[in-house]
DNA sequence: CGCTAGGTTGACGCCTTTCAAAGGACGTGG
DNA sequence: CCACGTCCTTTGAAAGGCGTCAACCTAGCG
């Protein structure tokens, strides 16, 4: 097997972005024994249904996970990225729900869900590592829901794109120019919209002079505009619960692209549909 | 203190419904203080950003997760039901990252944060067995967005239906007759649509025979009909994953209401648009 | 007995999909 | 080095599902 010391602290280095692990913590993930594994595009990493007994770690590369209708009508549930575990989920549940496939050339770390799963009971911190991450996971596929169920195309795109950059900042370091790994017609199954409007949308947000595209490359013009007009704020990506002070000032950076909207200023229903009475 | 010994009975049900607990993980479960309290419909239980100290225990009524843009639009990301944890994640996570508002009367056990850290963490097989459910509650949300995302208005309400009944099953009983604790707009902000659409879509779904409707009471007069037309497939519910046989048996009940469609009969894409190569 | 929340229905309009076709970008093979 | 195929992008025109606006009805309740 070859070397994946560098495996080991890429992994360290997440776990340690979700809770505090002591020198003790560190030395019990190093031991674990990784894999290394090779995928290429379009891959199917985990199928629905499978019972894999390794859990995948994302060395380098872009998947997601996907689920699809009896018609074949596709949806994109999770953008996965360097850092994300592939299907932590696995280590408690015998079968999974959803495929995973590469959407690019990936290296993926394996580690045994036997291990993987002793190891976070023997150390609470890495187990509680691991359970945040599985709810931050769950926390963005929410703010997925609410943003396909209740925006229109334009919001919908320019939130993605603001939610891609905050969570490449983490894995990769801020910056207002990215590629990004999804097909037009991919950012669709995402979104919840046909590749052709996706284009006619993005075509809009360019118009608007907000991002700049060659090919796959984004371009963040105006971080502002984008932030304003997806209405976006990253409370759901519950930075202020990470552990490390290294992810959160990645984030900080992109208040430093300019003002945030003002949030909470426009209501347009005053009164909710859900009243509020108190208990 | 009121008794709480029902509710720890309650509890005890739900875990072993998700993994396998001992005499001893029973009694450490008795051995919780649960303190029992109220809550009127439209009560918000948690607002996004509280940091609750308790976590609640759905005795009896209905609630949901709601998630709100700046405009105002609501999506419903959750419905919860008798037997359902409210908050589970505030375990591990500072912040609540959504609302959780009473849909009827209700009846929760609020148990101390603390209290039930220490026991996931001291008892292996709660940990579990909580740990299964929060994942059992992710695959319910992938699957809404799947839902929402990729069905027509027709379909998308079927399925909810089909869901609500297999959920049901397991906290109530199985039964082709039930009250449904949303308003028409509220089941619009979960399917992600509007209210009077909803109504139009019942009708149509009245119209088709396959159910009856008098006030929030629904009957499913025709189950086969109905889980055609949603095209519902349970696996998504992680049946299979169900420690105790008792939980199991409700579902397949189900199987008993009328033959299930045959999955992976339609496919009308032949060509995925995300490819299928191997590694 | 009026008030309020929710259900029902119609007309109209728009955002998004569908259908269709053509134009790049890139790799492969001749 | 160019032909050619494949995948992706781009754009137009037409159709349709769902939203919006508006009115009326019903039931429960103080």
């Amino acid at each position: 097997m070859t070397d994946t010391s560098e495996v080991h602290e890429l992994l360290i280095a997440r776990l340690t972005s979700r809770a505090m692990l002591d020198e003790e913590d560190q030395e019990a993930v190093r031991r674990l024994s990784i894999h290394l594994r090779g995928y290429r595009p379009h891959a199917r990493i985990v199928r629905e249904g499978d019972r894999p007994n390794t859990c995948g770690f994302i060395v380098s590369g872009f998947a997601c996970r996907t689920k699809m209708t009896a018609t074949g009508e596709r949806q994109i549930v999770a953008l996965l990225m360097p850092g994300d575990l592939i299907n932590l989920q696995q280590i408690v549940l015998p079968r999974a729900d959803h495929d995973v496939q590469a959407l690019t050339s990936m290296q993926v770390g394996d580690i045994a869900s036997t291990h993987l799963q002793e190891l976070a009971q023997d150390r609470a911190s890495i187990g509680r590592a691991l359970w945040i991450d599985t709810l931050i996971e769950g926390s963005i596929v929410r703010e997925l829901l609410l943003n396909n169920g209740r925006r229109d195309a334009l919001q919908r795109l320019a939130h993605q794109l603001c939610e891609f950059a905050h969570r490449l900042a983490m894995s990769v370091g801020p910056s207002l120019s990215f590629d990004l790994p999804l097909t037009q017609e991919q950012l669709g199954d995402m979104t919840a919209m046909t590749g052709i409007h996706v284009n006619r949308t993005l075509k809009k947000l360019r118009d608007l002079g907000i991002i700049t595209r060659t090919g796959r490359t984004f371009v963040i013009n105006d971080w502002q505009a984008l932030a304003r007009q997806a209405m976006f704020t990253p409370n759901y990506l519950h930075l202020d619960a990470i552990g490390a002070a290294s992810a959160r000032a990645a984030h900080d950076a992109f208040s430093g692209f300019g003002v945030r909207w003002a949030p909470g200023a426009v209501l347009r229903r005053t009164v909710p549909a859900i009243k509020n009475d108190q208990a």
